[in-house]
DNA sequence: GCCGTTTTCGGCCCGACTGTTTTCAGTCG
């Protein structure tokens, strides 16, 4: 499709014109971009129904460039701007409080028009000789070009929530502290995060700071005040604590929850009502009459919203749905009645069987389903046919201890470039449940696409585990038909895998692109020792970040209730 | 460049923190 190349260029052009006086145009082709970023349909058609104007935030401007490039290929007001504007001021902007104007004050000055250019301005303390800066200022620009190197990576959410699970659950033992809670996109269960967002509310501020700037973990303090401060922990991570009153906590809390773009919305909604939303409270700009403040769903419902699960509030539709009472009943990590992919020590697993049923059970599961690798997967110690079978007897052997437990017996099974599965098929006959997966790392467009297909082909396969993004991030260039697969799957009645691990999953677009065509879905960990059972969270938060209710998933079902979903569960 | 239950012109989310200057501009989230 060609929406994500047009909105590319949009961001692209409003990176330049960023750096030229009016601030206000740029804003206007990032909300187009973010527009067609969030299309289901193709641009294409769009423009030949002459409905392009009809996105929000494409007018008659941006409609002509849209056209322009479908019928061209190519934008020249782009072409114009790259030639006016050098490209490495750009990659000045990314540097941490440097803005257009200082790039400006840089480059009319000091001639700088790229990193390199700044180093050495900075080299001769040339930049605290400009107007308006001075020696603090030339020092943190020095101080965050290096940082950029190090620090500038977005951390996974599995290695960030703790983190701020902890800072939270100090900050909390201090009786000043009332309410504390993570913010951010932490909150929205983003998979990856930029910085960590922690709001509490105290009556004695200052005494939470300087608990918080002491605390060990914290190794610099960036700013620092008495709502806000920001530090960077030991983990190369930033996290930004806010402290406010009681009765701004709700306000404040929907405030920094986000995204941006939500809050967007939500400010203009009470713009048309004459109210103001702060992180303060919502409030009446004519009587000053506050509205909410304390409660967030009190915010909410006074915007006339449901209140909104915050995994969704990305401005992809949520407003519109919470407006009309639409929201989907979002599942739930309570909801999961078992794992139905993990591994064991039969491959590559740490754990024995007997000790994932045991850890199984204590998170009051139903049933767990040992997946291990199969053969052609021989690093990790795949099984083959006989040792499958031998598994098999094993979990049948088990499931004689256990009342209202149950061990399924399946694999994880390669499919092979040829489209057919690694083990015999008399042998998965055997087993209560098949997963597919691939494992390869270069292929075409056509041949990824068609594996995926050929597996959902195959009687004995309910389950379709992903590609990663990590295949298509390697490979740029790489893509896959997920409409043809999803549609293949709704009608062969298989399930796509919803994965706990970072490096197999879906995106909460595509997710909620399949849930809508009416594919089933399953939560799974894939996990690799017991203590990895935890880690269902990170799925669920997944898949509520992709609209996903509890009857989309198919290990939400009481064991009676999965046999029927999976024909050769014994 | 977009957009309209005050508007086809004049807005465009709002407030904290910093460094500089002495009342504010720039940046960030």
């Amino acid at each position: 499709m060609k929406n994500k190349e047009i909105a590319r260029i949009f961001l692209q052009i409003a990176d330049l014109l960023e750096l030229q006086e009016d601030s206000f145009k740029p804003r206007a082709y990032r909300r187009a971009a973010r527009s067609l970023e969030q299309l289901s349909e193709d641009i294409d058609d769009i423009a030949i129904r002459g409905e392009l104007e009809d996105i929000p935030g494409v007018g008659k401007a941006l409609a002509k460039k849209i056209k322009e490039y479908l019928e061209t290929g190519n934008i020249a007001y782009l072409n114009s701007l790259q030639n006016e504007i050098d490209s490495g001021l750009v990659e000045l902007l990314s540097i941490p409080d440097i803005g257009p104007k200082t790039v400006r004050v840089l480059k009319e000055e000091l001639g700088v028009t790229s990193l390199e250019d700044l180093r050495l301005a900075l080299n001769d303390n040339k930049v605290q000789e400009l107007r308006g800066f001075g020696p603090a200022s030339e020092e943190r620009i020095r101080q965050n070009l290096e940082l950029m190197v190090g620090y500038s990576k977005r951390l996974f959410i599995g290695i960030a929530l703790p983190i701020a699970e902890n800072l939270v659950k100090d900050l909390r033992k201090l009786k000043d502290v009332t309410q504390i809670a993570i913010a951010g996109s932490l909150r929205r269960w983003k998979e990856t995060i930029g910085d960590i967002d922690i709001l509490a509310s105290s009556t004695n501020p200052n005494l939470v700071m300087h608990t918080f700037i002491n605390h060990p973990a914290v190794e610099r303090v960036f700013a620092q005040g008495p709502t806000k401060t920001s530090v960077l922990v030991d983990e190369g991570i930033q996290v930004d604590l806010r402290v406010v009153n009681n009765e701004s906590f709700g306000a404040a809390l929907q405030y920094f929850t986000g995204s941006k773009a939500h809050n967007i919305v939500l400010r203009r909604l009470a713009r048309q009502r004459k109210w103001k939303l702060s992180e303060y409270h919502l409030q009446d700009m004519k009587t000053n009459k506050i509205i909410a403040g304390s409660s967030e769903k009190a915010i909410y419902e006074a915007l006339g919203l449901d209140w909104i699960s915050p995994e969704l509030r990305e401005d992809t539709g949520e407003i519109e749905a919470a407006l009309k009472h639409k929201l989907p009943s979002l599942i739930d990590e309570h909801d999961i009645r078992g794992d139905l992919h993990v591994h064991s020590n039969w491959s590559d697993g740490a754990d024995t069987i007997e000790d994932l049923a045991k850890t199984a059970i204590a998170r009051k599961y139903k049933y767990l389903a040992i997946c291990d690798h199969s053969k052609n997967a021989a690093i990790v110690n795949g099984l083959d046919e006989t040792r499958l079978k031998k598994q098999i007897l094993h979990i049948r052997k088990l499931n004689e201890q256990f009342n209202n437990f149950k061990l399924l017996a399946g694999a994880e099974v390669n499919v092979l470039p040829d489209g057919s599965l690694d083990l015999s098929d008399t042998v998965l006959a055997e087993t209560d449940l098949v997963i597919a997966a691939i494992h390869l790392t270069r292929k075409t467009r056509s041949s990824i696409t068609d594996l995926l297909v050929s597996a959902c082909y195959h009687d004995l396969v309910d389950i379709i585990a992903y590609p990663s993004k990590q295949i298509i991030s390697q490979h740029p260039r790489f893509s896959i038909d997920f409409p043809t697969i999803f549609e293949v799957a709704k009608q062969q009645g298989v399930s796509l895998e919803i994965n706990s691990s970072h490096q197999l999953k879906l995106t909460p677009e595509l997710i909620r692109q399949a849930k809508e065509l009416g594919v089933n879905f399953v939560v799974s960990t894939a996990a690799h020792r017991a203590s990895q059972l935890g880690l269902i969270r990170y799925g669920v938060g997944l898949a509520r970040r992709g609209w996903i209710e509890p009857k989309n998933v198919l290990n939400t079902l009481t064991f009676n209730q999965l046999r029927k979903c999976f024909q050769h569960i014994r």
